[in-house]
DNA sequence: TAGGCGTTCCTAACACAGTTAGGAGAATGC
DNA sequence: GCATTCTCCTAACTGTGTTAGGAACGCCTA
């Protein structure tokens, strides 16, 4: 029942927002009255929780395959990884906005659903520290670079490739900063 | 009066946040009653217009000085551009929330509002094209680096000087891949 | 098998938000 | 001198998250 609950979240947030989501919508849509999601749920912000909990297992959840065929050249490794986050958040701006963004007033994650978002950037950090020796001002450097980039696509392009299109060279120029090697593939 | 009202939602803003003020704080602060802001204001989201419009026309009343006091060198007139920016982002969040994030929901800035935005992002690329030969991706860039770099001081840091610290290093990295020749100061 | 008990849902209603309706009183202009 | 307009008021409506309290159902135990 929370599964389909936080389900039917999700769609309203495709649909109309993430913040125009209504409890009366998402029971509505379960076949409920508003105050039986109480039942399931303490309060609207723990169903947001319980999303955003979902969306950073999601993402969790793709890392294994992609360190799999991550490239042994360190810059196309790098290449791989900022391509992998930055393609996975704009294909779905509301789960964008709340994995990585203040959208919702007063919204704060709790420890158990940012759990895997901090086991996240532990294995990029790791992941990357693999790849070369990066310094921790560097990785955020990185971080900011790909976040900027996301950000540029979604208030100036979303749906668009103009921003896509300058990926690849935003990643190459932290690339050169750092040191990496010029791709050997 | 309503210069009186939209200061006092500037004050309400950085005391409680940009989305928790309430036509009736801002009314009981200029000692009226909610309904009769609706004498100067069409709406709530009108007053949030009205301090776009400041917030932008105020930061466009920074760049003269600015502009007076730039380096003949390009690299360090590059840096002197950055920081400017970001240290007017840094100086107050809820005012940067409303010039650059849509922390609102639903807001969206009238044209008149946005003028004066518009012509900062023109005057900007228009001084940073003076400097180098920058393409339109290479300015895009820029502007992904020093907004993520903003964010980042936001979400980890705020009110610190971790990302602060690294700006020089992540413009530095930009100029470098711009071609930008070393700083002869 | 009957009686309690927890779970899940309901209706009614509250508090608080932006907003609208409609009127009172002062200031302004012919 | 009177009408008009501007500014503010109170009352009230709508939509939202939330709480109170009760009805129905299933399940376990005496």
């Amino acid at each position: 029942m929370r599964r389909e609950i936080v389900d039917a979240a999700w769609d309203i947030a495709r649909e109309v927002g993430l913040t125009q989501i209504t409890l009366r919508d998402v029971a509505a849509r379960v076949g409920m009255q508003a105050p039986s999601l109480y039942t399931h749920f303490d309060s609207k912000m723990a169903i947001y929780d319980a999303m955003f909990g979902d969306a950073w297992t999601d993402y969790e959840s793709t890392l294994p395959p992609l360190v799999d065929g991550l490239s042994a050249d360190p810059r196309t490794a790098v290449h791989q990884l900022s391509r992998h986050f930055y393609d996975y958040a704009i294909a779905d701006q509301p789960r964008y906005q709340l994995m990585n963004e203040r959208l919702i007033p007063g919204f704060e994650p709790s420890p158990e659903a940012f759990a895997p978002s901090e086991r996240v950037v532990a294995h990029a950090r790791a992941t990357v520290a693999s790849l070369a020796d990066v310094a921790d001002d560097e990785f955020l450097i990185w971080f900011a670079v790909i976040g900027g980039l996301i950000n540029q696509h979604f208030a100036n392009d979303p749906g668009g490739t103009r921003v896509t299109a300058v990926v690849r060279r935003a990643v190459d120029m932290w690339a050169d900063s750092v040191g990496l090697p010029l791709s050997s593939d």
